[in-house]
DNA sequence: CAAAATAGAGAGCACTGCTCTTGACGAATG
DNA sequence: CATTCGTCAAGAGCAGTGCTCTCTATTTTG
């Protein structure tokens, strides 16, 4: 029936125009963008575009799972183009991939990664793609430590606190010290912060040269981890 | 002229009340809360709030400094009730200290360090109380090199980095070399990353005992800086 | 071709920030 | 003491928001 699938088409091709026009707006609005301006936007009347989206938190969930699906892929590809050895290459390869990403996409960065909004509670679908950057991270060191080259720090995490990572551990990495599991999440940690604090503006009239001061961050957390520096 | 600071203390009072409902307020509804609805629990018309609050924003922003003013008191007096010499209990009292701020303060500490209102500007006034917490991380350092108590690291920023920090360093902390202040300035990206990472739910279902796992990683970052162990 | 599904338009409700006008009250002054 | 004057609160109103409902026109389907 090519009736039907013509309509379909319309359809997906109208859904993905709003959300490009909400993309748009998002830049300029924060997260507190309006149907109705991306209706007017669109030539339509306001009513008609919840013939294409259930609600206003429906479209900035739909925003915020593509984001995800973005920055992860950019994160991935950063990290699968690097060799596979070179560990401090591939960790700073994966740290500028999301400062990268966050830079050209400011908005969607602070969707994903601001303040949550009191109401909104995120959806079960995008715990998932949200892990991905932090497991790519981690994964650069399971990986050191199969080819041996990665040496395991003393472990002095207090039993709790090393259940706790055991168990997550189990789940992405077995067998994966919680020792080393600390440090790969003391460095995702710490790329947060740094991107939200160059993004926010917390590095205004501080630091002029944001790339070298970033790559200069990003190495000290190798150097706490233990990543091999290059002959 | 009694009769006049008579009107000028009700007035005050007013203002402090508006205040204490905004802020209650803010921990359900966010940042976008909402003028007529601090008006509607004090039992006054909407525009009878207009008397006392120039507008939305100004009272956004006068929350904002209290909560920088509240975060810089927690954390300079976490420092200053430690002995000087114990830098390394010093740099966890700071952090503990900013921590249970933002946990009792949630909101508050969304609003300041969560992502910034696209069409609202910080005003100059916000810069130098924003400062006290990372400021007092870095006094650590600083007591610590005059004492003989810090090594001093390596040196290996580039030029422009370099020149960076230096320039901030002659700012605040005439002396100190850009390597400590720049671990300084990591141990302030991990501490927010930590505190965010927590308030914002990103550590659900994953880490149960908070407290130790916090501990852990500001004791990693000590160990970045170089802060001595206790025998 | 008739019936059913769909798209768009318009009106309307409850809410928001904010402005302007009006009436009332208290305080300072002639 | 009586009269201005400044302040306060209230109400109406404007432009904007998310969202729902109804109505009409068009398109797809049986």
């Amino acid at each position: 029936m090519p009736a039907s699938s013509i309509r379909a088409r319309v359809r997906a091709e109208m859904i993905d125009e709003i959300k490009a026009v909400a993309r748009r707006h998002l830049a300029t609005d924060g997260a507190n963008l309006s149907l109705r301006a991306v209706a007017r936007d669109m030539g339509m009347v306001s009513s008609a575009i919840y013939r294409y989206v259930p609600s206003r938190d429906d479209l900035l969930t739909a925003l915020i799972l593509e984001a995800y699906d973005g920055l992860g892929d950019a994160v991935e590809a950063a990290d699968g183009s690097t060799e596979r050895h070179d560990l401090r290459g591939r960790w700073h390869a994966v740290c500028r991939a999301a400062r990268d990403w966050a830079i050209t996409h400011p908005a969607e960065y602070a969707l994903l990664y601001g303040s949550p909004v009191p109401g909104y509670a995120a959806p079960e679908d995008t715990v998932l793609p949200a892990q991905r950057p932090p497991l790519t991270l981690v994964g650069i060191l399971r990986d050191g430590l199969a080819d041996g080259l990665l040496t395991v720090p003393a472990d002095d995490l207090p039993e709790p606190v090393h259940a706790d990572l055991a168990e997550l551990a189990d789940a992405f990495f077995p067998g994966l010290p919680t020792a080393l599991l600390a440090r790969g999440m003391a460095g995702w940690t710490q790329l947060f912060g740094l991107i939200s604090f160059e993004l926010f503006g917390r590095l205004n009239q501080t630091i002029a040269h944001r790339d070298g001061y970033f790559d200069h961050q990003v190495g000290l957390m190798a150097d706490l981890i233990g990543l091999p520096r290059p002959e």
